[in-house]
DNA sequence: TTGACTGTAGAACGTTGTTCCATAATTATA
DNA sequence: TATAATTATGGAACAACGTTCTACAGTCAA
């Protein structure tokens, strides 16, 4: 499967010594936390949650299977640094809605929301499904739940000048924010898993944001 | 871990032969499959998806590894097994929903799901979130994914029913029980992953629904 | 009663996450 | 720069997992 390609990093092989002859190359310590969880990204983009292993990773990266222990803790520490990745992204996407007004602000909100998780299924999919079980009990690292929460203010800012521009009723934003949160959540997780049961997912996903905004509306 | 148990199934050693002494006691065919499953949803609801294995499963059912294999076709099987079962309450519990009308009906349907989630997580994890990766990739048996739509039938029903009655508009029915699928799921999902980032958790639940609701009034 | 079917126990295989080790290359210190 | 402390490497090894195969023996049907 990966056949010849750690050949590359034998150096030379200087005398024909009978036990260590050959000298070996070595990821400069610095470098390995950061090109193994690029590693790991590339694996998990295109195989799949199933396919990341920590094996897997290391070879990806042409690292030694310990550097994922002695740099990140393990795989489940791997999985954190990806849900932080994931997380970061989310959030960037979020915040860049924008919009003719506040409820088109909103509605682009809603509409990237989607596009991303289609465009990042396996991200997706371990942030908000597990979709790489836990090895330990263990719960997050702060700064993932953060990064989560970060998504989420995004939402709440969105929501809060929707409210201020009189589009929409909002006495307690984060309230507003959680049904959104709900809606295009899911909207998107039951698509990812093929159960949008109507024939059009685009235009089923618009409708129920535009139910939400009705809902919503100021009485 | 399992201990004595599994001695109550030698009946006798009649005699001390050098290879086989001991007679085994077998399970009637007719009751592998069942007490297979029943084992396995005692395993998934005591210690959850994690623990959910093969050797675990036969173990608890008293029954030989192998069992697995013939009758169900390996882990794959059994966990779909659970799904039929899981799926089939699912649709039995929103199929029993009542109220005084017709959005009292709905309003009782939306308190269903999400009583049944909290009350079966590990089931509602399994069945909506692939909380144990499939070791294959083949699709489901027709049988689950049919009684995963009778399930979405059950709210199709509902949501006629409220239209018909003029209580909220749904020219496409299953339009907008896809809509209240969308929330309801969003909802629960959150809520089993921690992710509802308000107070109260049961008062937003019940806000989102309100809002789908009003968000379907007839204009 | 007899033969076909099938559950049982056990071993075994490959893959997985994890740990430990001696070795050697890098990095930091004096 | 010389020396010492770190730390990446490669390999073996472990337990747990899903899976397959086997000889054996209990059950079921002709």
């Amino acid at each position: 499967m990966m056949g010849a390609m750690e050949e590359a990093r034998i150096e030379a092989a200087p005398t024909a010594g009978p036990y260590h002859p050959r000298r070996r190359s070595r990821t400069p310590s610095a470098d390995v936390e950061r090109e193994l969880v690029a590693a790991a990204e590339a694996v998990l983009v295109r195989d799949g949650p199933g396919a990341l292993t920590v094996r897997a990773v290391a070879a990806e990266a042409g690292i030694a299977l310990q550097g994922v222990y002695s740099r990140l803790g393990g795989k489940d520490g791997l999985v954190d640094a990806l849900l932080l990745v994931g997380f970061g992204r989310l959030t960037a996407t979020l915040e860049a809605a924008q919009g003719p007004d506040s409820l088109g602000r909103l509605r682009d909100c809603g509409r990237r929301y989607r596009e991303f998780s289609l465009a990042n299924p396996h991200f997706y999919a371990i942030m908000f499904e597990d979709a790489i079980p836990r090895e330990r009990e263990e719960a997050h690292p702060g700064e993932v739940t953060e990064q989560a929460a970060a998504a989420f203010t995004a939402l709440v800012r969105v929501v809060e000048f929707a409210a201020a521009s009189g589009a929409i009723s909002a006495p307690e934003p984060t309230e507003v924010a959680q049904q959104l949160w709900n809606t295009v959540h899911g909207a998107v997780a039951l698509e990812l898993k093929g159960l949008i049961l109507t024939p059009d997912p685009a235009a089923t996903y618009t409708a129920s944001l535009e139910t939400l905004i009705r809902g919503l509306a100021t009485a």
